[in-house]
DNA sequence: GAAGTGTATGTTATAAGATAACAAATCGGC
DNA sequence: GCCGATTTGTTATCTTATAACATACACTTC
């Protein structure tokens, strides 16, 4: 879901929304581990999983739409890994995978 | 580098050049692989990478900007098949990282 | 309690990123 | 050469995100 359609949603309930109120609360929530950005689409989903600490796995529909959440510390562990041979200090990681889910693939 | 910064410099050596086009040159160079798209920051970087089928790792300096490219099969590889346990087939990988470079982390 | 400072919230305006739409040119097949 | 499909260039608009500003609130100091 796009912050714009978190928008157009929340005005039916409540006149007056702005943009700007709409990222904040996002940004609240993605702070508080209760909401997870997707960048590749400028969207947004809320966390399925039990609170992890590392950024989760997103497997998205190009088809549907349909958003999987996958925790999977070894991917972030490597990545972390990995990118410590040149010395660089990982802070936040961004895993997307695009493609068909299970429903669409058949 | 966003397209727009692509745009901008490019307009000093070719008046009139408007998005659309800066963006179909820069598909072009993804599909040939010789530059990836960097979705956390809405940019593209060249590739630098010896020609590799899996999308890369891209760890990205939040303090200088600086953007190094990683090749590491063994995520992309964990990756679908974190996700195939689902049923999901993976078509295109988005990894990135976000953090400070060997240089600024010292 | 009043004043000052910092932070949060709401609103307005604008920036930044991306694509739709259209016209013209080019390419390939017949 | 003609026609349809594709590519290219241009204009316009849409989508996403944030800057800027005003106001309210919370906290600290006197």
């Amino acid at each position: 879901m796009t912050a714009y359609e978190i928008l157009d949603q929340l005005k039916n309930e409540e006149a007056g929304l702005a943009p700007p109120t709409v990222y904040r609360a996002l940004t609240a929530l993605m702070d508080e581990g209760r909401a997870h950005r997707l960048e590749s689409l400028n969207a947004f989903v809320s966390c399925q999983c039990a609170h992890v600490d590392h950024a989760p796995v997103l497997a998205v529909c190009d088809d549907c739409g349909s958003v999987e959440e996958h925790a999977d510390e070894i991917v972030m562990d490597r990545l972390t890994a990995i990118t410590r041979a040149t010395g660089f200090h990982a802070r936040r990681h961004v895993v997307e995978v695009h493609g068909s889910c299970g429903a669409c693939a058949a």
